[in-house]
DNA sequence: CGGGTTTGACCTGCGC
DNA sequence: GCGCAGGTCAAACCCG
């Protein structure tokens, strides 16, 4: 890749963050890097592929307790927009522009209607807070790639693959292959536009990329750790 | 031969 | 309680 098509990508992503809504940022749940390095507990989940851009991001780090609440396809965020302040993130949703998930398509294939954005029913809620101790921390983000399997600097291991009801596409799933890490990630491509790859990761990884050394060598490698 | 992928079976949680 | 769907396991297979 050269450097400046790198440089281009970079720009795209801080003009995603000049673009981001105060209220996001006020929320806290995402900075952008402007100096190329992770200011987040999370690995760097992909590096710039020369096929890919960067599309829409969804980090939950700042939210360990509502990640199942952002990312469980079956507790989509609609469901709990009253948790954090839902009038600042219903807009994400309605978002045009080259960034934010927040989770309403990420692993989901509902669409997401106005009404569903209303209304909490306490039966649900009851549902949704048995639920959220469970699950290790996620996020997921939207890319537009050729290649299903983006190179996030880490070494995964296909376990599983399932045709998931209602899309054409089958959902792989992969393993960290260091020891003792048990990060977990799942790919799909987007049922509503094949060309979009969800790519969703489920806890942390405690070592760093397996190709850490590579990247020294390479002085545009650095755009890696963009998280 | 070792490591990764494929794929059918099995497990588990949820909704009805 | 039952059925469904998502997630995981593990044996078989593939490939370098």
């Amino acid at each position: 890749m050269s450097s400046s098509s790198q440089q281009s990508m970079l720009n795209q992503g801080l003009l995603q963050e000049k673009e981001m809504p105060a209220a996001v940022s006020q929320m806290g749940f995402f900075s952008f890097p402007q100096n190329l390095t992770s200011p987040s507990p999370y690995p760097p989940p992909f590096a710039f592929h020369q096929s890919l851009k960067p599309f829409d991001i969804a980090p939950d780090h700042a939210l360990p307790d509502l990640t199942e609440t952002l990312f469980s396809p079956k507790h989509r965020v609609q469901d709990h927009a009253s948790d954090f302040g839902g009038p600042q993130l219903l807009s994400l949703h309605r978002s045009t522009s080259n960034f934010w998930a927040w989770g309403n398509e990420c692993l989901g294939s509902k669409k997401i209607g106005v009404e569903d954005h209303l209304g909490v029913s306490a039966m649900k809620m009851k549902r949704i807070k048995a639920r959220r101790k469970v699950r290790e921390p996620r996020f997921c983000f939207k890319t537009m790639s050729d290649v299903d399997v983006l190179d996030d600097g880490y070494k995964w291991r296909k376990y599983g693959q399932k045709v998931v009801k209602n899309t054409q596409h089958p959902r792989s799933y992969y393993r960290c292959t260091q020891d003792n890490c048990r990060v977990k990630k799942r790919v799909e491509r987007l049922a509503e536009d094949p060309r979009m790859v969800i790519t969703t990761y489920e806890g942390r990884h405690a070592h760093s990329p397996s190709h850490h050394l590579d990247d020294s060598q390479h002085p545009h490698s650095n755009l890696n750790n963009f998280f």
